[in-house]
DNA sequence: CATAATTACTCTTGTATAAGAATTCATGTA
DNA sequence: TACATGAATTCTTATACAAGAGTAATTATG
């Protein structure tokens, strides 16, 4: 079973990425340089890079060269923050308030993590919308993959970035499960919001490049004046 | 202002889809067949089909060919019927109620279907699911574009493959806004819920591959024993 | 002489073409 | 039935040229 010659090319190209060899923003060799390097044509160099751009890992231009995706705070909330105001804007949440505390992972997190790890850290954040609505958000990762993050608070604002430039951690893909649930006490108390309120409840399993579960993330929220928005193609 | 070739080929094939002239299941010309036929390499040919497959429009087999994607329940169900139970596994939904009529478009309604229409075709649909969880489902499409539709009852249970059957109209893409809310009386009455439960509700637009917005879809619906899924990338 | 505009050059990716390999399927034959 | 053969298809790789972007040299201009 042998793979394609472009397909080595791509999986080369993504293990440097992963690895932190080529950090966001770094340019890549040109066509012709990384097919010189691999011993491919630079056809073939060009089909591999067309994949990864397609992936959203590489960005292109003509004439100046490809470049390793940055992932700023405003790309990261487009792809991955899916509440937004009616007409369709997006404005970035505000943190409202955020504790980080490490702990023993329960029986699910052990079987959805990656590396099935012994303890976690919890990130549980309040975050507010311009017009009072409130999101809470607790994100749970391995305290192996992210050793130290307990301890670096307060964290920024959109974590997936922090875990690609701290960790060299790339989210590229969320698996997400949507409920509508009434609001317990602590729900209402927290989001302030009368006990029973309908909330959109969301359960997210956070992919890496390397296909590993990164992150489970639950987020709890009334959608009033904002709404969970996608595309399915 | 030039396009490449390429795209001329995509266009071109995509119109011919969009017509009717390739249903179904059709096979398209070989890449060599179609380069002859219009001007181009086999090469170029070959890179449009490609970007065809990616949009979901064709699907290639080495050694066999290329051929117009069949929608079929299932794979419509896959990729616009996101609900899911909690392993992961789909169901069928059953028909338990149907009515269709026709009416004068709300303002709304003209604002955003294509082709601003007068009169429009609504049909109100109750399904459940295997453990007898209900959704509620109401699709307004315009009566010009679907002539006749309301006279054709019982309707199939996926209309997306009966909208691609009937009248060559083919979704590729589905808008979806999400929100939690209580159910109203009505609700609690045809979902068989108390007053007041927390309901999953999904506004949708239905577009298709020229790019119309062709359907709009309201869905309510609980999330006791099922959830919404969806990937991001 | 200083400075701005132009030109030429080199590097990059984008587009187009072609040839051979791999796969599938039908058909003929033992 | 089993197997070989051949024709048709897509898949992989390679190569040539076009076009965009940046830079340095050159020229024009005050």
């Amino acid at each position: 079973m042998e793979r394609p010659l472009y397909r080595v090319v791509i999986d080369t190209i993504v293990e440097r990425i992963a690895s932190g060899a080529l950090p966001p923003g770094a340019m890549l060799p040109s066509e012709t340089q990384l097919g010189a390097e691999l011993g491919v044509s630079q056809g073939t160099a060009r089909k591999a890079l067309g994949e990864l751009e397609r992936r959203g890992l590489v960005q292109r231009a003509q004439g100046r060269g490809t470049f390793v995706t940055v992932r700023t705070p405003e790309s990261s909330l487009f792809n991955f923050f899916r509440l937004r105001n009616v007409d369709g804007s997006q404005e970035t949440p505000n943190l409202e308030h955020e504790t980080v505390r490490r702990r023993k992972a329960t029986a699910r997190e052990r079987d959805v993590l990656y590396g099935a790890p012994h303890d976690v850290i919890e990130i549980d954040r309040l975050r507010s919308l311009n017009d009072g609505e409130l999101v809470h958000e607790i994100s749970v990762i391995s305290a192996s993959m992210f050793a130290g993050l307990d301890e670096r608070a307060p964290l920024p604002n959109t974590l997936y970035v922090f875990y690609q430039q701290a960790y060299s951690i790339i989210i590229v893909r969320a698996d997400e499960q949507l409920r509508a649930q009434p609001a317990c006490s602590a729900d209402a108390e927290r989001l302030n919001v009368p006990e029973g309120t309908a909330l959109l409840c969301v359960e997210r399993l956070a992919i890496d490049v390397l296909d590993r579960i990164v992150e489970r993330r639950v987020s709890r929220f009334p959608t009033r004046s904002h709404a969970y928005i996608i595309s399915l193609t």
